[in-house]
RNA sequence: GCCCCGUUCGUCUAGAGGCCUAGGACGCCAGGUUCUCAUCCUGGUAACACGGGUUCGAAUCCCGUACGGGGUGCCA
């Protein structure tokens, strides 16, 4: 009805944490505002009572500020709206569109295994589709619980458009009648969503293909509600876990707080979910979110669901921290660093060991590993079993910790202190032994450039590492 | 069971009848650069599910089969 501008609008349940799928549902209906110029609106679909929880309303918009995917209205909550569906639900019952059932959710549920064991087709069965006035108030006399179910359309077709995958349509006999409210008094999903994208003035509708199917029902009850137009329906595919099937706990991390906690870039995780069943018209894959904006393209997004692969996300998340100012990889490494090592941080050390980790981390939980060593006392230096048993098998390790130990307590300080020199003049290529230092220095045989890191330690904390390390051996 | 949707390298994808002896990216493998590791560079591996049509010509269009996913809830 309004021409104006499009609005879309990204509409949770919230019985519990967000999933990855959800967000990048969220994501494309937020890039396709953006991108067009409309309006994002935050909509909570808890008709469930019994099942939506405040902590998981809190949880989807900590989770979607963090990603930076703000809403221009909401959240609206629809449980704030129950007087208007269930009058729409009483206004379709007076108009016959819809009828009292007396039916118990355990009763429907009994005669649909029975139809499957008989190889009849599931659903409900009409039972109560023409009880007459009498035999209503007869079963309410009873004291039986009433829902009220939406008669169906007996034949024809239902048909929609949708943007990504053209006609979809179905035969109305394979539709069954459906509850829309609850014997307990509160809507159902059908209802609500169909209302709310009526009153909302919802243009476009952009959600997973779970739901293709419901889009029929929500149709019907648009029609009978007295509203033909349909809003532009593009339902977008799934994304697997790996080996197919659902995305789920057994393949990792599936919710957005896991990836934030490990030290993914709200970035790279829409970079990565974009590119999941979309992409640019060019080759381009690394893509920054104003890059996502003006590319993000609905006719383009694929047809089939997509696999997600953790391995892809993780370069991604590399070249996005990469990508990044070292002001704003302090800053984003630097609540990582205070867990693990608060009140030893020192802050120009940490600058600069940033600097060095950029270029060779994927997580920012990796960039505070790999610096640990310098805030680590040096009597609590951990040093890797493995890289140890590596030390151990160099020739001449013993001569070789003496000599950078005699370079150490010697040398001229400056930023690089460098003991390739010394490790030559014995004989030794530097470059095969030089894992020998970084277990000493840093506790593993690789890490942060030594020469660097000897220097940020400081003359005193290195020779006490080095001798420590040439006294076990 | 019935209904809906889908099917290009292991994975994400390009491909809208001839440009395809199918391109890119991740991964993997092999080299190179480098103070370690990583980054980076070079090269390699590997796919149009199958069967019928339509057409001069099909990865691209149609039909069927197989396979995968979704729905069939008083969940959304």
């Amino acid at each position: 009805m309004s021409v104006n501008t499009p609005r879309l609008r990204f509409s949770p349940a919230p019985t519990g944490f967000l999933h990855i799928g959800s967000v990048r549902t969220a994501l494309y209906n937020w890039l396709h505002a953006r991108h067009v110029g409309g309006t994002f609106i935050l909509r909570i679909e808890d008709t469930d009572v019994a099942r939506s929880t405040q902590e998981s309303v809190d949880q989807i918009q900590q989770v979607l500020h963090w990603l930076g995917l703000e809403w221009d209205e909401g959240p609206y909550l629809q449980s704030a709206r129950f007087d208007a569906y269930l009058a729409a639900a009483a206004r379709l019952v007076d108009e016959s569109r819809a009828y009292e059932c007396f039916c118990t959710e355990a009763e429907v549920k009994e005669r649909n295994e029975i139809a499957m064991r008989e190889g009849r087709p599931p659903g409900y069965d009409g039972r109560c589709r023409h009880l007459t006035v009498d035999e209503r108030a007869a079963r309410r006399a009873d004291g039986l619980a009433v829902s009220i179910r939406f008669r169906t359309p007996d034949d024809g077709r239902s048909s929609f458009t949708d943007l990504i995958r053209g006609e979809v349509s179905v035969e109305w006999s394979t539709i069954s009648d459906f509850v829309i409210v609850r014997s307990n008094g509160t809507p159902v999903f059908f209802l609500a969503n169909a209302i709310d994208d009526l009153d909302m003035e919802i243009t476009h509708v952009l959600r997973g293909e779970d739901l293709i199917d419901s889009t029929h029902r929500v149709l019907a009850l648009r029609h009978a509600l007295g509203h033909d137009d349909q809003p532009i329906y593009a339902h977008m595919p799934l994304i697997l876990g790996p080996g197919g099937g659902k995305l789920s706990k057994r393949h990792g991390a599936v919710s957005v707080e896991e990836y934030r906690d490990a030290g993914y870039l709200p970035s790279a995780l829409l970079n990565y979910l974009a590119l999941l069943g979309w992409g640019p018209d060019d080759d381009r894959e690394i893509l920054r979110n104003d890059e996502l904006i003006a590319e993000f393209e609905l006719e383009r997004v694929n047809t089939s669901s997509a696999t997600f692969d953790p391995k892809k996300l993780e370069w991604m998340n590399g070249e996005h921290i990469r990508a990044m100012t070292l002001a704003d990889l302090v800053s984003a490494v630097l609540p990582f660093a205070r867990t693990r090592y608060a009140d030893r941080l020192d802050v120009p050390r940490f600058e600069r060991a940033v600097n060095l980790a950029q270029e060779r981390a994927t997580t920012l939980v990796q960039i505070a590993e790999q610096m640990a060593f310098l805030f680590t006392p040096d009597d609590q230096l951990e040093v890797d079993p493995q890289s140890w048993d590596k030390l151990v098998k160099v020739e001449r390790a013993g001569t070789i910790l003496d000599t950078v130990i005699d370079f150490v307590e010697n040398c001229e300080w400056s930023d690089q202190i460098d003991p390739r020199g010394v490790i030559e003049a014995l004989g030794v290529k530097p470059g095969k032994v030089m894992h020998v230092l970084y277990t000493a220095v840093e506790g593993r045989s690789q890490g942060l450039p030594l020469f660097d890191s000897i220097s940020m330690l400081g003359r005193e904390s290195a020779l006490v590492r080095l001798r420590a390390a040439r006294s076990r051996l």
